[in-house]
DNA sequence: TTTACATTTAAGCAATCACCTAATTAAGGA
DNA sequence: TCCTTAATTAGGTGATTGCTTAAATGTAAA
């Protein structure tokens, strides 16, 4: 799978607020479907959709043993999405960076201004 | 706003493909509208209606000078939702470590093995 | 003042989403 | 074997999404 679609899908299973509350649940440790999905008045098909969801972004795994699923979490697919969000943080902050010292410069340089090609937000 | 909604918002925005190219492209430097919409392959207000989204998930900024709008990036949503799933994934870490611990010492005792209620994934 | 340019608003459309109820599958226990 | 429990699939609905073209807005430049 592309990694751009892989983002996609993560970043869209956290979206959603009952998704991100299951995801918290299960990052304390492994539940049942039904465990999960007694924990919110909603139907249990809306539920195991909204599982659907978190396992095609890879967030959960099921493991079968009888009739009962375990559900567990997978942090891999949150190490990709958070080092996208790092990496936008860091060159946003060098731009940043850049431009302090770009406006330094032309602080000392009172007395000759430039036009700076772009302003801090 | 409800911390949930923001939280949905900002995932909502990075869902999709073209808005993460914005927020890149805007990450290195603020740019006009048209900056941003020269480098894809379609329609001016398709991409008006993404920075819509962008700007209602706080990731950007808009100041208008004349008819042009400068576009910005805020980092702070991205800082917010980095840190839920940062936590997401130290619970996990936290409770792996338990499970460790809790197996290491059934190795110990091997000649009286006991249930675990639950199995690493 | 007219014209051109940058951008947004309006309106419409097909696809997807988040739910629902009803029906189905699959395993365990009486 | 029949019944219960756990969970999913099927099918339907209203809301939202991502795009489109056409029209409107606001500013600058001729």
């Amino acid at each position: 799978m592309r990694a751009d679609d892989r983002l996609s899908r993560v970043f869209a299973a956290l979206a959603d607020q009952t998704r991100r509350e299951i995801l918290a649940q299960l990052s304390q440790g492994s539940a049942s479907v039904g465990e999960v999905a007694s924990r919110f008045d909603m139907s249990a098909p809306a539920v195991s959709q909204h599982l659907k969801v978190l396992e095609r972004a890879g967030l959960i795994t099921r493991t079968v043993q009888a009739q009962w699923r375990t559900l567990s979490m997978r942090a891999e697919p949150l190490d990709e999405a958070s080092a996208w969000m790092e990496e936008q943080r860091r060159t946003w902050n060098l731009h940043l960076d850049a431009l302090d010292e770009h406006l330094g410069s032309m602080k000392k340089d009172i007395s000759n201004p430039q036009d700076s090609k772009e302003t801090k937000p």
